[in-house]
DNA sequence: TATTATGTGTCAATCGTTTGACATATAATT
DNA sequence: AATTATATGTCAAACGATTGACACATAATA
């Protein structure tokens, strides 16, 4: 492949010159700049990112990192970062830990090692930061941050409180929390405590279940909605922490013949594509990904530029009404 | 950040020593190696990647275009590349072209730049390779193949024969197809003419429709689906080319209290996630993507080493009965 | 004893850029 | 005429690794 350095021959200039024209920087005549870019041309010469970047000491790289891929708010929130990267002029790194420990440790070196200018995590909460000794900004969303790096999240306990004063709104009077992961403490947890405060203002029956599904490793809650549905078999109201969940939820209701909405209202969380796709459409709560992400990004860059960055950033949520309430 | 230099005087060795401890190449002493390794310890060293590379002319970085990343079957892709890319040490470049022909372009430059190893393209089917004067391994992924490229796709037609065969076998008499996308040339088309063959070999009335759909800019079909149904009021037995036009077609028949799948049938294709969470469940059409990403990476890795590869490599599906058949 | 194999380690060139420090030439200003 | 800007280029040292070519012991073999 071509070097800046053939390039420099054919345009019989030296390299200094030819680096000059494209970075433009300093001052070039106006033939010397055509003539190196007609031979840039036709060697077809492409810059080597590597070579500039260790020349440069710095890349234009982010690292991603999240626990699953599949999962419809994980490919949401990955495509979001990915626009918003490409319009800052940064390529992404993807990173898919599958929720082990393990391979989120390697991934973190692993970007170290490729000097990415930042890192966006998703995964899980270790310190990171610390135990690293990274000096790679950090912004983490939906979990809980570390000392020195970034959260970013949504309104979880307002999420919670919504869909379930809307659920009562709507005339539930029994009403079911399932929440998505059990012992991982994230900020998502907030969902249940708001789920918890607004049933006990009103008064309202409740009850809340956990998952025995390990993060993320299946996303099959099937039984577990069958069993919390037969532990409360009058329930009329259900609040899924996720679309996922509430997607399947409907599908749990249709094997009981429970009719959806007149018999058992549902409200979902995340406002993922999946929620539009399900029959009858999922009443959901809208999480703000697309600022999420592009906060994300705007926090990398600040940091690097040295500017001071909040610790945490909570933005606001909203509910989406469709057809399962 | 310490560097080799940094770790070598630590350990009172020089760089090439230490080079020799991380690679493990050439002799070493025990105890060289002991204090080498204290050192790195010490100091949180972690290789440059981007020195290294450079240094051995190659990365160990693949990149990944799709057009759409939230869509559930590049999402699967994604996904089911970046395991087996990891699995071979592979780290991922992911790059999103929304199916802007300029990004796409873009995004070439932009992995020759970062001298991947390789190219998963999944995008579009412009005569990349001799357009960009590209060294670098390309392979595409149900997209027709360029010269030079190996392209890898499902039997696209078995599947389109073997979706019709089973609507027919379930009683259907008036089946229409819907495909995902207009005018653009892909495998997936040859979908259709299973459908097509099948129906005139039985005789049956059947009817194809295209989609107005831009590819993918957006993934809302409902108007689509509704104006095929209106055109064949009688219909009872759907194919549609993705598991994602499948659920808006459940939605659709829905709306117009067509009873699935005791009026009408509906049968899919791609074999994502979504197609589990519907309600009901989809019939469709496996594609064995898990299959067509490991050999997607093999391929690449045989072609550094300068093996010979095929130029097309077609993977069989299967039928994954449900619950819309 | 001379020769060869086996360990252990050092030197310095190389990968493809960027960039500060210098030249040199021309034009404009005192 | 001397001084100072303004253009236009060149040189060579980084950046942080890898690696072939050597040097020098020590042990084994002929």
């Amino acid at each position: 492949m071509a070097t800046l350095k053939d390039v420099a021959e054919k345009a019989g200039v030296t390299v200094t010159t030819v680096s000059r024209v494209i970075n433009n920087r300093g001052y070039i005549g106006e033939q010397t700049r055509q003539k190196v870019q007609e031979a840039m041309k036709e060697l077809h010469y492409q810059p080597n990112e590597l070579a500039r970047s260790l020349s440069m000491k710095r890349t234009n790289t982010i690292g991603i990192i999240v626990p699953h891929i599949v999962h419809p708010y994980f490919a949401k929130l990955i495509s979001e970062l990915e626009s918003e990267a490409a319009a800052h002029k940064y390529k992404i790194l993807l990173c898919n830990t599958k929720a082990e420990t393990k391979k989120e440790l390697e991934y973190i070196d692993m970007c170290k090692s490729n000097r990415v200018s930042g890192i966006v995590l998703c995964s899980r909460n270790v310190d990171i930061k610390k135990m690293k000794n990274l000096d790679i900004p950090v912004i983490t969303i939906e979990r809980y941050l570390d000392a020195g790096t970034v959260g970013i999240e949504c309104d979880n306990y307002q999420g919670g409180r919504m869909a379930t004063e809307h659920l009562i709104e709507a005339g539930c009077r029994n009403l079911i929390h399932l929440s998505g992961i059990k012992n991982e403490n994230m900020p998502a947890d907030a969902r249940a405590e708001g789920f918890r405060d607004v049933c006990k203002e009103h008064g309202i029956q409740h009850r809340e279940m956990l998952s025995n599904n390990k993060i993320y490793s299946t996303m099959d809650y099937h039984e577990y909605i069958r069993q919390a549905i037969r532990e409360v078999p009058d329930v009329d109201g259900i609040f899924a922490s996720s679309d996922l969940i509430a997607a399947q939820t409907i599908q749990v209701c249709n094997e009981l013949n429970l009719k959806i909405p007149d018999q058992i209202k549902i409200v979902g969380f995340d406002d993922v594509d999946i929620a539009k796709y399900t029959t009858p459409m999922i009443t959901t709560i809208h999480q703000p990904v697309h600022e999420m992400a592009s906060w994300a990004i705007e926090f990398i860059e600040k940091s690097l530029r040295k500017e001071v960055i909040p610790e945490q950033l909570k933005l606001p949520v909203s509910l989406v009404k469709r057809q399962t309430t």
